[in-house]
DNA sequence: ATGAAAGCGCTAACAA
DNA sequence: TTGTTAGCGCTTTCAT
């Protein structure tokens, strides 16, 4: 049998016992010099350099299939999330690979759509590599992702969206959602009438983010008034249900409210989708705020405060938690920073921007 | 010594040996059982049902390390790309990850920060864990890393940016430049002032992607009337830079040009911080095009008409190339598609948006 | 229709 | 200080 489909004539990748052969010691020798345990096993410096001389010259790399069967571990860190194209999560994976490879491991991202089925499918596959360690990003199914990596014995770490039997990173929502809207409100022209309040607008309450935002909403909030229900309205995310729902609010309020937090990016492209179709003059009594960031929303022609997540704050400290091999659920909470608009105010807010 | 740092009393993961002994049959037959070659060994249904009843009871995977190591390919596909956290490659990410998936293939993305050195290193690991065959996208030295595909005899395909000694697929930017120019040249209101000629704006000419849009610029632009150098400004991708070279030409030309095509998003993000200075009626004698994609940007507070790049129709025709094993260095060249502004046209432009 | 046995390339006791 | 050897878990001839 070939040893694979190697174009007639390029030699096969050398491996330890071709370049014992080489330089004249044994296969085991070679080994430890080429992965670093050598000043262990108290090789001389001489058959060390020796040795790493023929590796070089013959092109050496080790196959780190046969390296991870042997140690039963194979040098891989997987991190699975949602979807690659959102700038949080992106921004996750920049972050993932920077510190992966900062500790000599081989970052693997893996997206699983949203999707419970294909989530476990990943996370067993990943395992079936025998991935040392995983941080789970927004799963779907956070307790069956953790319970796979248990029964593995795969250390893990839950981010963003807190799960059992492991610890979590998550941003600190409630804080988050709590400044952003005090920012807003005392920018805010509030009063007595329909649109003198406050409107949190899109999510989903049963996710535990957008639960917790809505807290950090409602506590800056009553701190200007009351709240009714329909202040409230989290329909979900996508955005074509929130160009209707928006539309739907400015018919009830008769123009769009004093100040609106938008829970995600998905909601506001929605809502923009609507206002496009508003005159400039609509927007000269609301303050908007966006629990999300885009650098492109803070240079619409209104102002946009948001908030935008710690995704490389997340990720060290979840890296932490595995290193120190915690394993009990504690919950971190990492605070997410506030981005003033660069959009000038103008109209009547003008002077408070 | 121990298999594994397995928690004491958790059971280690059961290998074919032990499904063997459970159910009876020879570790080849459950491992043919198991690997779907068992068809092609005859073995009887019966005996095929048996073993595949122990092996979900005692919750049993593959060891894909194991597998790989033995057929010398591991069912890793690899791609590496410049960053995560850009729309363009994120959508790469995303095709790339369901198209390997639907081919019952692991996907493993990395991003190499442009940066040479680290793109040799991240094709070493992954030659090193095997993978099967890699795409790669947007290379800072695509010579470099091909040559190494090709000594490890891995089957690779560039994407975005064209590469030698195997196939390359790319967005047809000439084409796309071509588009947009002529769409917005069409809407502008050109003159013989300094003001009224178009602008190219951004980029590095050294790249190959910026040179095929200059070109497609050029033949658009020079249907509305001939072209002086300093229509073309590729100073590179830096948002302040773009920042200050947008204020410098506008200080130039007494106001914007009658005609914009800024070639990136990051160039974009620094003309629109330059942008937020100006009043609105700056913006009212001026057609804005970006070659590149952004939700928001179509948003603004004037149109934008933007050019976004076919990332599924890139990644399915490297797909193909990989599995019909084209080698030769041939060119595929995808059409990217128009997007058309959201925001209504204002001012004297109002008309012809 | 099934089993026995030889490795894939590497590491880690254990011996020398 | 170095070599010998026995696997890691799986696939794949070759026998039966």
């Amino acid at each position: 049998m070939e040893r694979r489909s190697t174009p007639a004539g390029a030699k096969p990748k050398p491996t330890i016992y071709d370049l014992a052969a080489l330089a004249e010691a044994s296969p085991s020798t070679v080994s430890a010099v080429l992965n670093g345990s050598w000043r262990a096993r108290r090789i001389s410096e001489a058959t060390a350099l020796r040795i790493r001389t023929v590796a070089s010259a013959e092109g050496y790399s080790a196959n780190l299939q046969a390296r991870g069967l042997r140690r039963a571990r194979s040098g891989l860190v997987g991190m699975i999330l949602p979807v690659h194209d959102n700038r949080f999560f992106a921004a996750m994976s920049q972050s993932f690979e920077a510190q992966a490879r900062a500790r000599g491991l081989c970052p693997v991202v893996v997206s699983t759509l949203r999707d419970p089925a294909e989530e476990i499918r990943t996370v067993e596959t990943l395992i079936a590599y025998a991935v040392d360690s995983l941080l789970i990003a927004g799963a779907a199914d956070p307790a069956a992702v953790g319970a796979l990596c248990r029964a593995a014995d795969v250390s893990h770490v839950y981010v963003d969206l807190p799960g059992p039997g492991a610890p979590s990173v998550v941003s600190d929502n409630f804080w988050g959602a709590e400044l952003l809207t005090r920012t807003i409100l005392e920018r805010a022209p509030l009063g007595p009438g329909p649109r003198g309040r406050p409107v949190f607008f899109g999510g989903d309450p049963a996710d535990h983010a957008t639960a917790r935002r809505i807290a950090g909403f409602r506590a800056a909030a009553a701190a200007f008034g009351p709240l009714a229900p329909e202040q409230i309205l989290p329909f979900g995310y996508a955005p074509a249900r929130a160009a209707r729902e928006i539309a739907l609010l400015c018919d009830r309020l008769g123009g769009l409210p004093a100040a609106l937090v938008i829970n995600a990016l998905t909601v506001f492209e929605g809502v923009l989708s609507h206002f496009v179709t508003l005159p400039p003059e609509a927007f000269e009594a609301t303050v908007v705020g966006c629990y999300d960031y885009d650098p492109f929303a803070a240079f619409l022609r209104f102002p946009v405060h948001m908030i935008r997540q710690n995704a490389a704050g997340l990720v060290a400290r979840a890296f932490e938690l595995i290193e120190d091999e915690v394993r009990d659920p504690v919950v971190v909470e990492i605070a997410p920073q506030l981005i003033a608009p660069c959009t000038i105010y103008s109209g009547p807010l003008r002077e408070i921007g």
